[in-house]
DNA sequence: GCGCAGTCTTGTCAGTGGCTAGATTGCTCC
DNA sequence: GGAGCAATCTAGCCACTGACAAGACTGCGC
């Protein structure tokens, strides 16, 4: 799929085609399934190549894991609400299972590379940026309520323990769906006046 | 550590022996750093013994979930409350976190594997008890939200990633004390009569 | 005490990760 | 334009792993 330009000795985005072609497997059999040498072969090149962009095994994944975390932090960036940011949370763990798998994988990661940490940072600040004003007693624990169900969801999600009951539905509409009732029975119990949610 | 009795040419309990290590290993550096002749070694035996009793690495692992399972319906079975359940999951994780992280990688496990199934079911049914009759519109859609938010706090706890919030406190009381403004509210908000939650 | 099923050992093979040394290429600077 | 240089890729190697096959040992039931 990805294999090299031409005949030249160069491969041209080695990088890249490593990253996408390791996804791909992943995605299908989890990260356990990732060989160096098979993404070699797929990307057309010589079984060392990769070694040379990631160091090792650790260090490809944990550059899947950053690219992750800042996909995730784009995805959240441009959330509107609480709700639509755990829409937009469980649409990412859709869209990127495989990223999503490596990221909370922490036993497979390089735990202090600076590309890694300065990403999940990043996404950090985008998960707390909508829980700052929160209402409740404790806006952190709320915050981390919120992460959890989002969090929650989308691992049973992608794990297939919730399969009967979303169905054909888009991952994202049902978690709005199951948390509709609960945030909005909330919100009116808090405050009755509110901009109304417009699902 | 689990060394073999005697001299004698069997081991005696190579099969548990060779599940604790594999515990061990997977609790201290996840899955991936599992080795069958590491195992063997530990246990001091040859290094095909452990394939006798497992099979192959999926069978260890899967053999490794059905147990994992089977402790998890144990322990929701004792639950009295969709809170105390709730509490026990998140303590079962942290109590048996290598189980916990192979039960939920279905890419390690063989899918179809009768014990497997047997104890996952179990342990489905035991989460689905409690949920028959609580309030809302959709019961299931509840229970789906009350497992999301067990198991996706039990999952960050376990990645580090809510370790400055929880700090030294065990995290099923940090995830008592999540969920306890919130389904007491949720609780008063739909029944204002209710036998008190005594934490 | 004999056979037999279960358990473990030994030997082997292909595949993998990681390392080192060397070949090739494209870019920069004069 | 060409010489040097750093980045990129190749080739070869070693230790290790999982999986398989064939055989040795042991304890239990008959």
């Amino acid at each position: 799929m990805t294999s090299r330009n031409r005949n030249t000795y160069h491969h041209g985005d080695l990088r890249q085609a490593v990253l996408t072609a390791a996804l791909e497997v992943i995605a299908a059999d989890g990260p356990g399934a990732l060989s160096l040498r098979d993404l070699a072969r797929r990307a057309g090149v010589s079984h060392a190549a990769p070694a040379h962009h990631f160091g090792d095994r650790t260090g490809l994944l944990t550059a899947i894991a950053a690219q992750g975390f800042g996909l995730l932090a784009d995805a959240l960036a441009a959330g509107t609400s609480l709700a639509d940011r755990g829409r937009r949370y469980v649409r990412f763990a859709a869209d990127h299972p495989a990223h999503f798998q490596v990221m909370f994988a922490p036993a497979l990661l390089r735990p202090d590379d600076p590309d890694l940490t300065a990403a999940r940072d990043r996404a950090g600040a985008a998960l707390r940026a909508g829980v700052a004003g929160l209402p409740g007693p404790d806006p952190r624990a709320t915050g981390i309520a919120a992460w959890s169900l989002a969090h929650g969801f989308a691992t049973l999600y992608l794990t297939h323990n919730v399969d009967d009951a979303v169905g054909a539905l888009p991952p994202e509409e049902y978690f709005d769906a199951l948390t509709g009732f609960l945030t909005e029975r909330t919100e009116r119990t808090e405050r009755t006046e509110r901009t109304g949610r417009e699902r």
